[in-house]
RNA sequence: GGGCGCUUAGCUCAGCUGGUUCAGAGCGCCUGCCUUACAAGCAGGAGGUCAAUGGUUCGAAUCCAUUAGCGCCCACCA
């Protein structure tokens, strides 16, 4: 068979996936085995693959793979989120292009849109993953808006409320006017905002005077209702119960005092305008004051105003300085930076809105979810989360479920003519309900919400509605896979989602959803930078693939990522995933291109070399797995890379290697090709191209119909550590003696290599074919002494070659260094050891080891003071 | 303002509850090699007062305190 001289990703790819589909390698039923289940974080329909999918679903993919090979029925499930107000506004905006607005549109018109839409540009991820290698079960591909998944949200919802959990109320909601609805906490984001204080003169209504108040946001001094100062601010104390007039529009309010108002900042008084900020909001409920709202949906000024209708809020804020100038009610304008809340989909910012919305109370649901983390039935990877996870969920506040959309889970709320409501399953059901309310109701008089509910109040019972477990809790899928075991996802999300799949979790199954979440960090670039498209610094996932092949993506992807931290992407990485592909395949080609002689004897180096390398790989696969238990999944690639490229490659196989022309002994054959099938195991979850091509190839016959990913996964109890500590010994002493050669420049192999200790003298002898094969030397011997020579100490022996020329005074500035360095160290021991406290107190094996330490150190600056004699002489 | 975390080689990071000659790895850099598996490679090399100060201890990169710098989360002061 003739073998590329370098390993060609795309083909390799392309072939394997399309098989692993057909042999539905990735499909899972319950059956009699133990599962293992991963649910996707499922991206949004919209979504392209970007590099924190890459890192995510990498992650995913290793686990699942590696628990399917440790036998496990390993079900992964993908999907796809509705993402309403993402998904909305980007349907809106085609709709736009075409010149169409959507509301000219009835909603079911939109509708129909929407999904025709969603039909086709959805879903493209999802091809993307595949790609990508994930092994992800595709039978089991769940959309949020399937018909099973959207039931299930209503029924959640119509549960939730006959629980007594949601409610509707009038408040103070995170208003985005530029996509019309209300958000979430979560969905604000705060930014610091070069802004203006403006200081502007109330008078008061008996003439005694004026307050000045300092606002940055003059404009809704139109809706103030009350002055407030501190109860305790003795500037102001005689003014409280006193009324001042509003600024241009002259309505007289009062003055109140509330403990709100921080006395050091500004003025010391505050204008109060309750529709229009939170926390007056709060001060008007307490005082009962009006509210006064002077804005339309897409905050403009209202008829409310009086002044500057119909203006934009921005507008308005430049448009009424010249008046309050005019009036004589400006004192002065101050620069100032404060933080405004931002839009985190519209990017516009938020405008506090009194409005009716729909809530889910949460306190209860919160209870049990931090308990089940802080006791550790779910797991954090890293933990420190959980510090975090606590402290939202102790102030966590109700959540603001209703969104404005018509893409969604429409709210299943029906309302009568007099506006009373019912909550129902179906509009049969509503109507059933009505008419208890009212026997007389027409079916056409009843009119559903017009809302949908919040995207992550479905995504939140994703791991229990993927199975159907929610309209059918008993059924066998939903029995057999929940709880799942891992989550891995962004900390962003800990509390949009994971925290409420925790809720959700125990409230419908009274079981975790899942028992370890891994937490990835962000992708940024190797600047520091996070990727962003309009920094223009993320490469496009699929460019790399070509370019480097899957596997060697993954690589690079993995190989920069420790458990927790973000990641500094660097697309060399994934040229060092791609080379150690090639790497890999060249080393079958070595081992495929080699004759075997099924008579020949094993001879001594390779005796050697299989007996090490068997303890090696032990040593690895303890060290993988152990790895692996901690969540470590850049740690266990490491040690897989080392053990392949520096043990496997560089050591063993140089080792074993005939010279060319000659044929290998069947032992060594077999052994290499049963270590090169082992060290493929280890590194398929990580390469399971790459891998499975190569498992293939080192059959005797390549055969499709089998599989690397079934195969069980290596383990290992125990190794040998006395033939690691002699090889590891060995492999010092080989490269000393190479580092000797390079430094005098000796190609030469027949030069003769001379030690001088006894301690050592069993392993070298042992290992002496070892020796003069890698180091390419002729001879080992013991205590000859040259006219010539270079020398260096290997441990606690001086090791010696012969040279032609010496520069005496560069040796002598060497050996001067070395033993300045180890007369320290050997006055640091003595220190230690005349030490009657160290004595005293410290564990024998300790001490032990620092006479170990004092003697070796003695023995080597002796060692050294000989060889400087020699060069004095 | 409240909470959490970080600072070890040029870069990215390991280093577990103090004790293995403990100061490490990968990348980068430098030197020499196109050696019949691989130049997408091989061999060798240089680089660090473990942020600073003080303390605990026989012994500190590791534990404690303070300081400086950096990051994240929460709250949102008009």
């Amino acid at each position: 068979m003739k073998l590329a001289q370098h390993y060609k990703a795309d083909i390799v790819e392309n072939k394997w996936y399309k098989i692993w589909l057909e042999k539905k390698y990735f499909h899972s039923e319950p059956n009699e085995k133990e599962p293992y289940t991963i649910v996707i974080p499922p991206p949004n329909i919209t979504g392209i693959l970007h590099m924190g999918h890459v890192l995510n679903n990498t992650l995913q993919d290793i686990l699942i793979r590696r628990a399917r090979m440790l036998g496990y029925n390993a079900c992964w499930v993908p999907g796809t989120d509705h993402a309403s107000i993402a998904t909305e506004a980007r349907i809106v905006a085609n709709l736009k292009s075409k010149g169409i607005d959507k509301h000219s549109l009835t909603r079911d018109e939109f509708m129909k849109y929407a999904w025709e839409w969603k039909e086709k540009h959805g879903g493209i991820i999802l091809e993307q993953l595949k790609k990508l290698g994930a092994s992800c079960d595709w039978d089991r591909t769940t959309f949020t808006m399937d018909d099973h998944y959207y039931k299930s949200v209503i029924h959640v919802f119509v549960d939730l409320y006959n629980k007594g959990l949601i409610y509707r109320s009038h408040r103070m909601v995170n208003w985005d006017p530029l996509a019309l609805t209300a958000l979430s906490d979560e969905e604000v984001i705060y930014k610091k905002t070069n802004s203006k204080l403006y200081y502007v003169k109330y008078f008061l209504t008996d003439d005694s005077g004026y307050l000045t108040i300092a606002t940055t946001r003059p404009e809704t001094i139109l809706a103030d209702t009350a002055v407030a100062v501190n109860p305790n601010d003795d500037r102001y104390k005689h003014l409280i119960g006193k009324y001042v007039y509003v600024p241009l529009v002259k309505r007289e309010i009062p003055i109140i005092a509330d403990q709100y108002v921080d006395p050091e900042f500004g003025t010391g008084c505050l204008k109060v305008t309750p529709a229009h900020d939170l926390n007056d909001y709060e001060i008007g409920k307490k005082h009962n004051l009006e509210i006064i709202d002077i804005f339309t949906p897409d905050a403009r000024l209202n008829e409310n105003a009086k002044f500057l209708i119909g203006q934009d809020r921005f507008e308005a804020r430049e448009n009424i300085i010249p008046l309050l100038e005019k009036e004589g009610n400006l004192t002065k304008i101050e620069d100032y930076e404060n933080n405004v809340a931002y839009s985190e989909r519209t990017d516009v910012p938020i405008e506090p809105r009194l409005s009716l919305q729909w809530f889910l109370k949460v306190e209860e649901l919160s209870k049990p979810a931090m308990q089940v983390v802080l006791d550790g039935t779910i797991k954090f990877y890293p933990d420190k989360f959980i510090n975090t996870y606590r402290h939202w969920m102790k102030n966590i506040k109700d959540w603001c479920i209703s969104r404005q959309l018509w893409w969604g889970h429409r709210i299943p709320v029906w309302y009568l003519p007099n506006g009373e409501f019912v909550v129902a399953h179906n509009e049969e059901e509503a109507y059933t309900l009505a008419l208890k309310k009212n026997p007389n109701l027409k079916k056409i008089e009843l009119h559903q919400d017009d809302d949908v509910l919040d995207t992550w109040f479905s995504s939140w019972i994703w791991p229990i509605a993927v199975f159907n477990g929610i309209l059918q809790p008993n059924n066998e899928d939903i029995n057999y896979y929940y709880p799942t075991n891992d989550l891995v996802t962004a900390p962003e999300i800990l509390f949009f989602w994971v925290a409420r799949m925790i809720m959700a979790g125990l409230e419908y199954r009274k079981q975790v959803p899942f028992y370890n979440v891994y937490f990835t960090g962000i992708v940024r670039d190797k600047l520091g930078r996070k990727m962003s498209k309009s920094l223009g610094n993320s490469p496009d996932p699929l460019d790399l693939i070509d370019k480097y092949g899957a596997d060697g993506v993954r690589m690079g992807m993995l190989f920069s990522s420790p458990l927790g931290n973000d990641l500094l992407f660097d697309e060399a990485l994934c040229e060092q995933g791609r080379n150690f592909a090639n790497k890999i395949w060249n080393a079958l080609r070595l081992v495929k291109m080699w004759k075997i002689d099924p008579v020949k004897p094993t001879d001594t180096i390779n005796v050697k070399s299989i007996s090490w390398f068997n303890e090696q790989l032990k040593a690895s696969i303890i060290e993988i797995n152990h790895y692996f238990d901690e969540y470590r999944i850049s740690d266990a690639l490491k040690s897989v890379y080392k053990t392949i490229w520096d043990y496997f490659c560089s050591w063993y196989l140089e080792l074993i290697k005939p010279n060319y022309g000659e044929p290998v002994d069947a032992n060594t054959y077999n052994s290499t090709i049963n270590f090169f099938k082992t060290l493929m195991q280890l590194l398929h979850p990580f390469m399971p191209f790459i891998t499975e091509e190569i498992w293939h190839l080192l059959q005797d016959n390549y055969n499709i119909d089998d599989t690397i990913m079934l195969t069980p996964w290596p383990t290992a109890d125990s190794y040998d550590e006395n033939i690691i500590n002699d090889i590891n010994f060995i492999f010092e002493f080989i490269s000393t003696v190479r580092s000797l050669k390079a430094q005098y420049n000796i190609t030469k192999e027949d030069i003769e290599v001379y030690y001088n200790d006894t301690e050592y003298d069993k392993v070298i002898k042992d290992y002496e074919e070892l020796i003069l094969k890698m180091a390419q030397v002729k001879s080992i011997n013991k205590n000859k002494q040259l006219k010539n020579t270079a020398e260096a100490l290997v441990r606690t022996i001086t090791i010696s070659i012969p040279i032609t020329e010496t520069n005496i005074e560069e040796e002598k500035e060497k050996i001067l260094k070395e033993l300045d360095y180890y007369k320290g160290f050997l006055a640091n021991v003595n220190k230690k050891l005349k030490n009657e406290n160290f004595l005293k107190k410290a564990p024998d094996k300790v001490i032990e080891n620092e006479k170990k330490k004092q003697q070796d150190t003695i023995k080597k600056i002796e060692s050294l003071k000989k060889l400087l004699k020699k060069y004095e002489n």
